[in-house]
DNA sequence: CCTCTGGATAGCCAAACGGATGACGCGTCG
DNA sequence: CGACGCGTCATCCGTTTGGCTATCCAGAGG
């Protein structure tokens, strides 16, 4: 509470206008300070063996082979690792579960005011956990209706159901018989309260349970 | 081409982020100013109608009611209307052409860098059209292949498809038999590209040609 | 005037789908 | 320990879907 440290801070975004702009923001403030910047994988371990950040501020939307949220699994099992705050568009429970078990300490939506991120980075660097109002009322909501909560093998049967994948290839994607299959449509359907893939994605993609990009 | 005049810019984005990192980056060029920001429809008009810039910088994904496109093309049916270059994550072909059609000078991907950045507004203001190459690219293919554009029945049999309704129940709504529904699948899936309901639906949320909400 | 497009209609048929029901191994948790 | 949730698999059965081919009509435009 009395360190009066400078928070330093490394940014992972493959956006150059982005990684500006919360560059910009940051330096604004006399607290905090941006040591690095990386667009990929490699880049950021590299970035972060190399400067020792506090903080890592971490897109979910990465260009490369590996999402944030692999980066971001990876940057914490470094030795000491930094902590880490996810910085990102979108706010699906699909892509938060995954950020928060990938090991982050934070969510926030890009369409948040400077403060909150000003507060949010030092929150983390202080570690505690912070989440964007709309992510938290996610979890909340997840948690308090546990009736109708997909478990993660459905909510990945309904990406690829989006995709528009039929039974027969989901099972192959899957590497499960056409059975089960039909079994977690059965049972995504009756928790969704649908009866029919078309009415499933829809739903699924209004719910923010995966998204439609 | 004489002209050293300073171009003058408003930005419209509901990012701060976002707004910030523009703002920072063409802050940095002499002969570029950023003269007010905006974050949707109304703000935007306002901003434009009390700066009179020269160019716009709109981003597609506003989260207000009104899509970027549809600003921008009430900001080009203004009188002596600003130039508008799209600054934008995606470059779908939907977006895309939704963008030209609604008068939009350019198009520049998020992850262009910043050199890129500055010459597309530079070209914008001096009335040159700028489109990023993968957006080029897009505008090519289709004018190759100038099969789609869904027919506003098209549209409606799609709506009520992302609700999960069956053929049957379509053609009651649609005071049809259930052979015309059929048939507008059809022509929907060719398309569209796809060749099952649950697909078109994805597809039809993602290239937003209906709402998912 | 004639063509083109969008919309509506029809029948056929194999394949896919959705519902129901039951079962098995495996963790967790009271 | 026993109940429970989860993921897995299976069979049966009626319904729906998607692909195909073909016709008809009204309005727009060359």
């Amino acid at each position: 509470m009395t360190t009066d440290r400078i928070v330093r801070i490394v940014l992972v975004d493959d956006h150059p206008v982005v990684r500006a702009g919360v560059r910009a923001l940051l330096e604004g403030q006399p607290d905090l300070t941006v040591v690095g910047e990386a667009v990929d994988l490699p880049s950021a371990l590299a970035t972060i063996g190399a400067t020792h950040p506090d903080v890592v501020l971490m897109d979910l939307n990465l260009a490369g082979r590996e999402g944030g949220a692999e980066v971001t699994r990876q940057v914490r099992a470094l030795p000491e690792p930094p902590a880490v705050l996810v910085l990102t568009t979108y706010d699906t429970e699909a892509d938060v579960l995954a950020s928060i078990d990938a090991g982050a300490g934070g969510y926030l939506l890009k369409d948040a005011p400077p403060e909150d991120l000003f507060r949010a980075v030092r929150g983390i660097a202080a570690g505690e956990t912070v989440l964007a109002p709309s992510v938290a009322a996610t979890l909340v909501r997840r948690s308090t209706r546990p009736a109708d909560a997909l478990t993660e093998r459905e909510v990945e049967v309904l990406r690829l159901l989006a995709a528009g994948l039929a039974n027969k290839q989901l099972a192959r994607e899957l590497l499960v018989s056409e059975a089960t299959v039909k079994s977690h449509l059965a049972h995504i359907y009756t928790k969704l309260g649908v009866d029919s893939r078309a009415g499933a994605v829809a739903k699924a993609i209004e719910q923010r349970i995966i998204r439609a990009s």
